[in-house]
DNA sequence: TGCCCTTGACTACACGTGTCGTCATTTGTA
DNA sequence: TACAAATGACGACACGTGTAGTCAAGGGCA
């Protein structure tokens, strides 16, 4: 699935078609394309490297292509920030942390989710710690 | 000073070099080269890349180049992040915290680290509200 | 003194990714 | 029906990165 490598310009485009359902390459061209100043020629050149990646389908609709991406655009980003924690913090999130921790990084909303997220991680940990 | 971009492997051999708190063309090549089956003329190739990037600095010390990191490791993880986040999140880090909450890719320690950050951010917003 | 090993500096090449231009078709419409 | 706009498929090129081979110069040792 998620064999090959996928660029940056490239995990925009694909997070954008994810974030409109699908879309074609006209369609992209003129939103995405323009915004970027990409010619249309570059948008399907990307799309169709993705579909060769097996990260878009395609689907002749109305006599157009239409495009579809497999994952949402969140599993896209959770898959990428899984990705370079793998690669390039070895696993540990350290960095991570020490990356909020330094600055003022994160909104309040933020901190509110990550609050959350901490409470309930800790509460598995217990249950787990019980049951062993 | 980082102007411009770095890659996967550089980084790596970035961090060796920090680590050891400077290293030799051929001190690299021994350690780092040998356990990735690397040339030493590809350990000398980009250490000289990481250099005119300005990211390393060489002096000569008894006929032998050294070459010394100007970040510490900590401080080249703490850069990645920042450019992940802000290159690939946008510059939000809710898909970070998919990725945490998701699975257990934290350990007991890490969490307790995590759960010291939060607690620290959140003292800081209460001074900062009071103080408004 | 002659030779081998280490070190430095280049040059080179393959790939992935970012970006286009062009051309043959298809399609909607004046 | 003839023409302009949209669509798809290619081929191309520049760059950054990963990886090496080669060659000249310096140093130490037999």
């Amino acid at each position: 699935m998620s064999t090959s490598t996928i660029g940056e310009q490239e995990l925009t485009l694909l997070r954008h078609i994810a974030d409109a359902g699908g879309a074609t390459v006209g369609e992209v061209a003129e939103v995405f394309g323009r915004d970027r100043g990409l010619a249309r020629s570059t948008v399907l050149t990307m799309m169709e490297r993705l579909r060769k990646k097996g990260r878009l389908v395609r689907r002749m609709v109305d006599g157009v292509y239409r495009y579809r991406a497999h994952a949402t655009s969140a599993e896209l980003m959770r898959g990428a920030v899984e990705r370079f924690v793998e690669r390039h913090l070895d696993g540990s999130v350290s960095p991570f942390l020490a990356y909020l921790s330094d600055a003022g990084q994160l909104s309040d909303e933020e901190l509110r989710e990550l609050s959350e997220v901490v409470d309930k991680l800790k509460s598995v940990r217990r249950k787990d710690t019980r049951a062993r």
